[in-house]
DNA sequence: CATCTAATTAGATGTTTGTTAAATTAGATA
DNA sequence: TATCTAATTTAACAAACATCTAATTAGATG
């Protein structure tokens, strides 16, 4: 989760009304009015509160006849109490530490240099998941965003670096670093690369 | 954690500055200027946000020289981030369902009108520890604040609701409702007494 | 003591926020 | 259509907040 959602989770409940609306819904759902009566305040501002809660995606809503119930999304709350966790440690949600840019460059230059030859071609096709993806992502970032390939243009600049051009593009769209549509083949945004940093 | 406290945790994750200085922090201390610099932002606002992380229990400072390095607390963020969830669904550290007051309220009625006699005396010692608990409490709530009993006086105030006096007197120690010093006995206070709303 | 450095305080400013009363809307019901 | 109900919008206002500049403090060092 990014650093605007977390803070958006996090203003939605710094603020004492709120939590206690959250606390009413966690016995069931409950009208607007019903809301502002337990909490001694005007509809109107358990409407400005429910707009916050919604907007962070914490609360449902359901109407029936002029009424409106407000309901729990416990899901989001969940997520919510531990992303700030994850983003400030940066912890994957199985608790294991994810490596920090500096530490992940190290990595990465380390494989590459490993993998690839002085006149800059492929050594060979590395097996471990880590450094294959490390080596595909090197490779896809040396074509141009945006731009459509045909096959063949794509087999040629695959072969600048290996011979077996078919196996690493059939990499580059299993591992989802490329797209196909109808033989052309394009560079997928860089936020959909796999992240080997977790891994 | 009561609603204030998880209000300030979540007002102090409530803003992106903020959340930058702990992300920053994740990888070791930092001196104030350093960071007023990494996030270009002035001392002064590194200052005013430190205060607030500070007092949300966040951060640690320590003083080296002239430079005051700053550094997190890492389980205040732990637990603040589990707070706001257990406060609204009532859940305990392990995520069972706590029961609310009123629920607890007509478990307790229901086991004590069960163990009770009509003329007040105790029936019969609960074997399960729920249930054992609950009778416990409701007797030990019967002995004054603050005042302390010998033995001889412990013992007849039992034997008004049951005779075996020695293994109740032995359970009020053991489950922590009462400490024993040279033959003296008190009530512990209440905040000590065993939830068994958890079980 | 004088000077340097890092941090804090004070004051100012513009923004955001929580709340309300009053006006308005959306939908149901008669 | 007129009326009732529940919710929303609007406008207003005080309080809280983030940030800056400038002045001040606390310690270290020459």
């Amino acid at each position: 989760m990014q650093l605007d959602k977390v803070v958006q989770y996090h203003k939605a409940l710094a603020d004492p009304t709120r939590i206690r609306i959250l606390i009413l819904l966690a016995d069931g759902e409950r009208s607007g009015q019903d809301l502002a009566e337990k909490l001694g305040v005007t509809p109107a501002t358990v409407t400005h509160h429910a707009a916050k809660l919604r907007e962070a995606g914490l609360m449902n809503e359901r109407r029936d006849k002029n009424t409106i119930f407000f309901s729990l999304n416990r899901d989001f709350i969940h997520d919510g109490a531990r992303a700030a966790e994850q983003l400030i440690f940066r912890k994957t949600e199985g608790g294991e530490n994810r490596l920090n840019e500096e530490e992940a460059n190290r990595v990465r230059e380390s494989v590459l240099k490993n993998f690839f030859a002085a006149d800059g071609r492929l050594k060979s096709i590395p097996a471990q998941l880590k450094k294959k993806l490390i080596v595909l992502e090197y490779l896809v970032s040396k074509l141009e965003n945006g731009r459509k390939y045909g096959e063949k243009e794509i087999n040629e600049f695959i072969r600048n670096f290996h011979e077996d051009f078919a196996t690493i593009r059939r990499e580059f769209i299993m591992q989802q670093f490329m797209f196909r549509e109808n033989e052309i083949y394009e560079r997928n945004p860089v936020d959909m690369w796999p992240r080997w940093e977790k891994l």
